[in-house]
DNA sequence: GGCGACATGTAATTAGTTACATGATTAT
DNA sequence: ATAATCATGTAACTAATTACATGTCGCC
C-alpha cells in the first residue's frame, strides 16, 4: 500500500495509545507483556518514538508532569489517521534470528555431547514458552485477534520441539 | 558457558573463514545464501566485523589487493580457537519479528477485506519459501547439519500456512 | 530515617540498513 | 566503444540494546 511514514515501532505505540493515554513506562510494559514474544521493543525505543511522534504531531504530552517526570502521552486525531494507515500496510519481511539454527548449522564443530546439551536446554525453554502461550490462549477468549497470535505461538513451539526430537536427535545420535 | 568475546555475526564470519580464505563480498554472499533465511547479515556488517576481527588478531588480510581493493581474509589459529569457543556457547534469546502477527494483533482496526488480502499475500510468500526449503533439503543430502536447518524451515512454513488457513480464516470470516 | 525494591527516564554503545561511489565485465 | 550489469567496498543514517542515574515508596 501507500508507503507509511511511521515505522513499525511507532505504529505499535500509536496502536496502544489509541486505547487511552499512557506514559512511556506503561506503554513499554504493556507492549512487552502483550506482543513481546513476537515483536520485541525496548523501553528506550518507546521513548525515542514518543519524542519523534510528538514532533510529528501524532501524539501530545499532557503537560502536567507527575512524579519523576512521568508524563502521559495522548494520541491526536492525526495520530489515529496515521495508525489506521499504518496498520493496513503491506507486510515487511519477517526478521528471524534463530540461534539454535546457527549452532546447528555449524554443528560439526560442536562436541556432540555439548550439542545435545544445548538442544536439550533449548527444548526446555520452548516447553516453558508453550505453557505461557497456552495460558494466554485461555485468558484471551474475549479477543479473537490477540488469541490468534497466541495460537501462532503454540504452533511454533510445538513445531520447534518436534524438530528437536526428530532432526536434532538424529544429529546427536 | 564462558562468555565469548565475539558476537554472533563475528562468530559466523569466523565459521565461514574456517573453510578457507574469502573476501568480504564472497563471505557476505555465502552467508546470505546458506543461512540468510534464519540469520540475516548484511554486507556492511560483514565488512565491519572483518575489520574488528583483524584488529583482534583473529583474521588477517592477505596483503595483495585484487581488483577494486578486493582483499581476501584468512582465519588465524587464534581465530579458530575463538570460533570453537563461540560455536559451543549457550544460546542467546531468539529474536522474532513477525509482522503478520503485529497486523493480526491490531486486526480489529484493519478492514476485513484488507486483512484477508494481507494474509493471502503472506500465504503466497510462505509457499514460495517452502518450495525453496524443500529444494535445499534435496541439495543438502551431504550435509546433515545444514539439512536439519532446511527442515526447520520446511516445518516453519507449513506451520504458518496452516495457521493462516485455520486461525486467519476464522478471523476474516 | 536508612535500606531495599520498584519506577522512570536518559545517555552511551553497538548493531543493522540504505544509499552511494566506482571499478570490472559482458553484451550490443 | 558505449551501455548495461555485476562486483566491491564505504559512508551515512536509523534502530536497538545496555548501562546508568535518580526518584519514590513501603518497611523495619
Amino acid at each position: 500500500m501507500s508507503p507509511t511514514s511511521v515505522n513499525a515501532t511507532a505504529g505499535t505505540v500509536l496502536g496502544f495509545l489509541a486505547g487511552g493515554p499512557m506514559s512511556g513506562w506503561d506503554l513499554s510494559s504493556a507492549i512487552t507483556r502483550s506482543i513481546g514474544n513476537f515483536w520485541n521493543v525496548t523501553r528506550s525505543q518507546v521513548y525515542r518514538e514518543l519524542k519523534s511522534l510528538e514532533g510529528a504531531g501524532l501524539v501530545t504530552s499532557a503537560g502536567s508532569k507527575g512524579p519523576r517526570d512521568r508524563v502521559a502521552y495522548r494520541i491526536t486525531p492525526a495520530g489515529r489517521r496515521e495508525f489506521k494507515r499504518w496498520v493496513a500496510r503491506d507486510l515487511e519481511d519477517e526478521t528471524r534470528r534463530v540461534p539454535v539454527l546457527l549452532t546447528t548449522f555449524f554443528g560439526r564443530n560442536v562436541p556432540p555431547k555439548r550439542l545435545a546439551a544445548i538442544l536439550g536446554a533449548h527444548r526446555e525453554v520452548l516447553a516453558e514458552q508453550l505453557a505461557e502461550y497456552r495460558h494466554a490462549d485461555r485468558q484471551l477468549a474475549g479477543d479473537p485477534f490477540a488469541r490468534a497470535t497466541a495460537r501462532y505461538g503454540i504452533a511454533y513451539c510445538r513445531m520447534a520441539i518436534r524438530w528437536i526430537d526428530t532432526e536434532g536427535a538424529a544429529l546427536v545420535g
